[in-house]
DNA sequence: CTACACCCTGTAGCAACTACAGGGTCAAGC
DNA sequence: GCTTGACCCTGTAGTTGCTACAGGGTGTAG
């Protein structure tokens, strides 16, 4: 299949698609005589699976582990486990810092009065402070 | 004031405030003979205006606006109040996006048995499906 | 007078793509 | 046979919000 195709299949854009093979996550294909890459089905499979990882939020660099891993299956799945396991963490603490943020930010808008500039609680919030 | 001395008053890093000089956030200060920038308590004002809508999680494009807002005094609140609901709006879509993501990625590991990569569960999960 | 901390400019790097510019290829329709 | 349009190629620059040099100059304490 051409790169149009794998694209559309795994709903990636093309260039991303080149954008991986030049990082090395996906393996360079075969080329027709007019140049054009040419992907079979293992090529598919990995997108596929990079696209999930990366759906679910893992960085590249953790994608680029997990296919490492996945490739050997022998290994034990503890090394999968562990990279799940710090990638959650990472979520809790992102959810925890904006639920934080989101408390202070309605904090700031609730005591807007709807005058003019001058009297804006959420510029006076920002503004300078008496300490 | 020199750099060093409004950026620790900041919690800022010297290169961040020459950073926000360079694309325009932070107006250019005087300089001494020595060439080296010379703030007022207005900069400092104003950088701590920045950095409080940044720690509120305001887009640098989003503090520009607010910046600009707040030096009309005479205006209405109102734009004011719509940016701050516009950005509320965003943190609420990135925590339900997390949300789901958490929820999709706890099941995902807890149903790790801890055997081989070859039957590991999250591997599977990642790998290809049969539609 | 010599360390050392600070300041200067300018450029390159990070993540993870995205968007061109400037070309080549191929199938369909007239 | 020729044009149109959709696709493909490479390579580079842009995005956000900084951060980290490299390679210099300045100011002060001992």
């Amino acid at each position: 299949m051409k790169i149009g195709e794998l694209a559309s299949a795994t709903a990636t854009k093309v260039e991303t698609v080149r954008y991986y093979e030049k990082i090395g996550l996906l393996p360079p294909p075969a080329r027709t005589s007019a140049n054009y890459r040419a992907y079979g089905s293992d090529h598919l499979a990995r997108l596929s699976f990079i696209r999930r990882a990366r759906d679910l939020g893992f960085s590249l660099e953790a994608v680029r582990e997990l296919l490492t891993l996945s490739d050997d299956k022998t290994q034990s799945c503890e090394a999968v486990d562990g990279i799940a396991r710090i990638h959650l963490n990472e979520i809790d603490r992102k959810i925890g810092d904006l639920t934080a943020l989101r408390t202070e930010l309605d904090r700031v808008i609730g005591s807007c009065r709807h005058g003019t500039v001058a009297d804006c609680k959420i510029i006076e919030t920002l503004g300078p402070r008496p300490n």
